[in-house]
DNA sequence: CCGGCCATGTAAGAAGTTACATGATTCA
DNA sequence: TGAATCATGTAACTTCTTACATGGCCGG
C-alpha cells in the first residue's frame, strides 16, 4: 500500500468510478499514468479493498467502475491517524534560475512569462472547477473547500513571485552596468 | 541527461562541490539521495560535462572536488533555451484532506498543526540562509536572490493557507450540528 | 562508548514514464 | 480524413528509495 493506493481509496470515498475518471480526477493531487493506475486498481481488488462491476456502454468502451469496500475505508480511516510524509515539489524552473546568469537574458525572461501564463491557466481553470462545484453543491464537502483554496494559494503564490520576478529583470534591464552599479 | 544531471551542472556553475555537498545543496530544489548522485556524477564525467580531483583530507574522509567543463556549460547554456517542464508537487496532506470526513477530526487537527510547525521551521531556515548569504555576499547572484524569494513564497502560502484551515475547524467545531445549521 | 557527521560507493527494489496494443465514436 | 476522447491493459525503461558496505573523527 503506497501513497497512491490510498490517494485512489481517498477519491473512492467519495464516489464510485472507472480506472480512467480516477487517473483524470488524481492529477491535481498526485500526478499518475493510466499505466500506473489500472494494474494498482486490480491490485487494491485483490487485496479486498475495492471492488468492480462491469458497466457497458453502446456509444463508448465499456469500462469497470471500481466502490470501496468496508475493508478499504477502514485501511483510509487508519491511514488518516499515521504521520504524513512532507511535500515534495520538483520544479526544473529553480535549476534554470539557479544558473541563469550562464544564459540569454531573454531566454529567462521567456522562461519567467510561461510560468506566469501557465499560473494564470491554472487559476482559471481552478476557479471554473470552484464554481461549478459551489453551485451544483448545496452544502459542500469540507474536505475539498480546503483543497480547492489550498490550490489557489499555492498558484497565487507561484504566480505573484513571477509578476514580482520579471519586475526586478526590468529593473535590471533599465539599469546599465553591473549589480555594482549602486556604488556611486 | 536528465533534470537531476542539470541540476548538479546548474550547482556547479556556481561553485566546484563534492558530491556529498552537492547531494546535501540540491535537496531544497530537486531532492534526491546520494546513491542517486555518485552514480549521476561519475556518468557526468564520463560524459566529459564534468571533471574531478581528489581532495586528501585528515580529519576527514578524502573526497572528490567536482567542476564543471565547457562542455558542461555549453550543455547547460542549450538546456536554459528548451522548454520548462511543468512543476509537480506531491503533498499526502492533500490526499488526507480529500477524505478527512472519514477520520477523527482531532487527527485532521494534529495533520495542519504539524504541517505549520512544518512551515514556519522552513521559513526560519530559509530567513537564516538568506541572512548568511546576503551578509556574506557584496553582490549576490541574482538567480539565488530570486530563488530564496521564491521559495518564500511557496512557504508563506502554504502556512497561510494551513492557518486558514485550522481557523475554519474552529468555526465548525463551535458551531454544533452539521453544515446544514445555518438553515435556521 | 555510542550516535552523528563526513565521504564514497553498489545492489535491490519500488515508483513513475514512455511506448506498444486495440478499437469505437465524435468533431472539425 | 485525421485528431481527440473514452477505455483498458502490458512491457520496457528511467528514476528514485532503501538497504548494504566501510571507516575515521568528534561530541556528549
Amino acid at each position: 500500500m503506497n501513497t497512491l493506493s490510498y490517494g485512489l481509496l481517498s477519491l473512492l470515498s467519495h464516489t464510485a468510478d472507472s480506472g480512467y475518471d480516477l487517473m483524470l480526477k488524481i492529477q491535481p493531487f498526485w500526478p499518475a499514468k493510466h499505466s500506473q493506475i489500472y494494474p494498482l486498481l486490480a491490485q487494491l481488488e485483490s487485496g479486498g479493498y475495492v471492488r468492480h462491476t462491469l458497466v457497458v456502454q453502446t456509444d463508448k468502451p465499456d469500462k469497470k467502475v471500481y466502490s470501496i469496500t468496508d475493508k478499504g475505508l477502514n485501511a483510509l480511516r487508519n491511514w488518516l491517524t499515521l504521520p504524513t510524509d512532507e511535500p515534495v515539489t520538483r520544479d526544473e524552473l529553480v535549476l534554470k534560475v539557479f544558473c541563469m546568469e550562464q544564459g540569454d537574458p531573454a531566454d529567462i525572461r521567456r522562461m519567467l512569462e510561461m510560468r506566469l501564463a501557465y499560473c494564470r491557466d491554472q487559476l482559471q481553470w481552478l476557479q471554473t472547477k470552484m464554481d461549478a462545484y459551489t453551485k451544483l453543491n448545496p452544502s459542500p464537502s469540507f474536505g475539498i473547500l480546503l483543497l480547492m483554496e489550498k490550490g489557489q494559494f499555492a498558484i497565487k503564490a507561484d504566480l505573484q513571485w513571477a509578476e514580482w520576478a520579471l519586475a526586478r529583470l526590468d529593473e535590471r534591464e533599465a539599469a546599465p552596468g553591473s549589480s555594482r552599479a549602486d556604488e556611486a
